[in-house]
DNA sequence: GCCATAGTACGACCGCCATCGAAACCGGAC
DNA sequence: GTCCGGTTTCGATGGCGGTCGTACTATGGC
């Protein structure tokens, strides 16, 4: 069907204000997806997805990518062969204040604890 | 063996400091349990086992004050025949700051949501 | 054109947790 | 003492979700 040969694949995106409190809960609840988080929070920018340290194979980590997606937790586009990931922080501070931010912070403090 | 007459039935509570933000987090995600959050937080005081407005059975709603309890959400002690629960907000506040008060106000502004 | 690389879709398995009903328990009222 | 209402424990059940491997697709480089 003659795709476009740039700005491909584009992947479908909630908005933020269809997304339901369950449903971030539930993203964020999965220990790997809170890695996943916490490591975009710490890199401070977008990460593809072979470029995290999961405890979990490819498929999964797709799989957990998805969820956090649908839960609105991240924004995902494609840049060449690359699937890029970003935290929405911004919009879900404003939809869900304080939420992320601290389940963020906690997670952090967690392992720096174990650090100290 | 001769349990005391008085002071009798006693409930342990964890320390704050040896419960995981995983726990809280599981503990905040079942919508029954944050019903009972949200419900103790807004009636401001204490409510007993029976007094909690769910779509679950008696038995079903000790299982989730249990689970609360250990994770640290609640306490609870026991009045005469009744078992209170009361929120630990405050050291909750001091253990993972932000998070607790998030959740219970994300659940609020949902419910209000429906009402308005 | 071909190949290599990055990611995805699908289906199956398995363990865990919410749920219930019924029976036991405990304290207080009488 | 006996009864009653409130709460807990136990065991069984069912469904959902995390996990994997494999097969597949798409993009970019050669």
């Amino acid at each position: 069907m003659a795709r476009p040969r740039t700005a491909a694949r584009t992947v479908e995106h909630p908005d933020l204000s269809e997304v339901s409190l369950q449903q971030v809960l539930e993203a964020l609840v999965d220990p790997v997806r809170r890695m996943v988080v916490s490591q975009l929070a710490r890199a401070g920018e977008d990460k593809s997805c072979g470029t995290f340290d999961a405890p979990v194979s490819l498929s999964t980590l797709t799989h957990h990518l998805n969820v956090l997606r649908e839960a609105g937790v991240i924004r995902q586009y494609y840049r060449g062969t690359a699937k890029l990931n970003t935290l929405r922080a911004g919009e879900m501070e404003e939809q869900f204040p304080g939420l992320l931010s601290a389940v963020v912070h906690a997670s952090a403090a967690e392992s720096e604890e174990g650090v100290a």
